[in-house]
DNA sequence: GCCTCCGTCTACCAACTGGTAGAGAAATGT
DNA sequence: ACATTTCTCTACCAGTTGGTAGACGGAGGC
């Protein structure tokens, strides 16, 4: 089943958007990737915007695709979230592109700001919600879910950071040791939300800060 | 005491490069930000990658001031980590633009990557030593001296990550918020490098991906 | 008063940007 | 066989990009 031009389109467009960012990726250089020429780019997408919105749409529907498969399972409390969080890591070990999509959308003087929050912010919301409903039944220790939820994702977040950085240092390839590391910190999260703790946090040494 | 032109310059250009990046920044939009023309840009730098050198060396210079007048203190172990990671907040939110540089200087596609390298991997090095020699001395847990510093970097780095989502999201301006939870983080990162732990790491129900 | 240097300016330039118009090839329907 | 539709192409275009050449004006030295 040979793939169309605009799914071939989309394709690199993600890949070369999500690496050097979409206003570095001019609509010639994608055409040359792919062998053909810019004005038939245009023949399917009526504008680079458009490209640049449907491969923000594309991705969206991807990871919102992970949210839904993972809420029909009915799993409760931190189990939950721990599953979701998992299968984002392994999607960003996949394709380390997507993140860096993210990335390029949340950047503050992105065009693509109002997308991406028609996109998030119902997702947020659910999400919100569930924490919300799974702190009542005490099945995850009470705390402002918003907060929770932005801890959530930069940390998730980082993987493709840390992963970035190691390769800048032009140390080893290895973004499966980096995913293993960041897992370490999802462990503590998860001590952090625990309901009954152990009570083992330490007495920081850090002072407030500002 | 009139800040010269140049200055003005390399200031716009961190501001600018630091938000929406270096190839979204054009010599012409940094100079009508700045009431001149893009020939006086061109006139105090041979070029636009000039400039660009220029701004990350001054941002690499101003955030090894910091590591090197926190490492004259003789601070030792945690303390000495915390108190730097804690001068990096304050820094950042002082001043985002400079995180918003060291994201788009450490950017897979990124043309400066040899420059972050030479400027970041002595840095580096150094922090590894000490890292090394205060395993040694017993005053922090032993690990994989790199992975742990990757790890810090990303959690510090998380903060910008986190304030941008959460302005993208639409919600409260709020990074010092963002500052706070992501100190929460720290702690848990303390909790895990102390030495003679508590042993209240619980069993995460999370296996291992891939 | 004149000269020189410094800093910014106007006037260009070639290359590249996103985008348009329309020709031509190759299927497809009848 | 022909007409139509689908797709990619060549040939453009205006605006913007980074960059060059050289004029202009002011400050200081003599």
């Amino acid at each position: 089943m040979a793939e169309t031009t605009p799914d071939r389109i989309l394709d690199a467009a993600l890949r070369t958007f999500g690496t050097v960012g979409f206003s570095a990726t001019s609509l010639d250089a994608l055409a040359v990737q792919l062998g053909i020429r810019k004005q038939t780019i245009l023949y399917w997408f009526p504008s680079k915007q458009a490209v640049v919105d449907a491969v923000i749409d594309n991705a969206a529907a991807e990871l919102i695709e992970v949210f839904e498969s993972e809420a029909s399972t009915g799993r409760t409390g931190l189990a939950q979230v721990e599953a979701i969080v998992r299968r984002v890591f392994r999607l960003a070990v996949a394709r380390p592109e997507l993140l860096g999509l993210v990335r390029e959308v949340t950047r503050p003087g992105s065009r693509s700001t109002e997308r991406l929050r028609s996109h998030a912010a119902p997702l947020f919301e659910r999400a919100k919600d569930y924490l919300e409903r799974e702190m009542d039944a005490g099945r995850i220790r009470r705390s402002e879910p918003s907060m929770l939820l932005l801890s959530i994702y930069a940390t998730v977040l980082g993987v493709a950071t840390e992963f970035e950085a190691q390769q800048a240092l032009g140390m080893d390839d290895d973004l499966r040791g980096a995913v293993a590391r960041r897992q370490e910190l999802i462990r503590f999260l998860h001590a952090a939300l625990t309901p009954d703790p152990t009570e083992a946090r330490p007495e920081s040494t850090s002072e407030q800060i500002g």
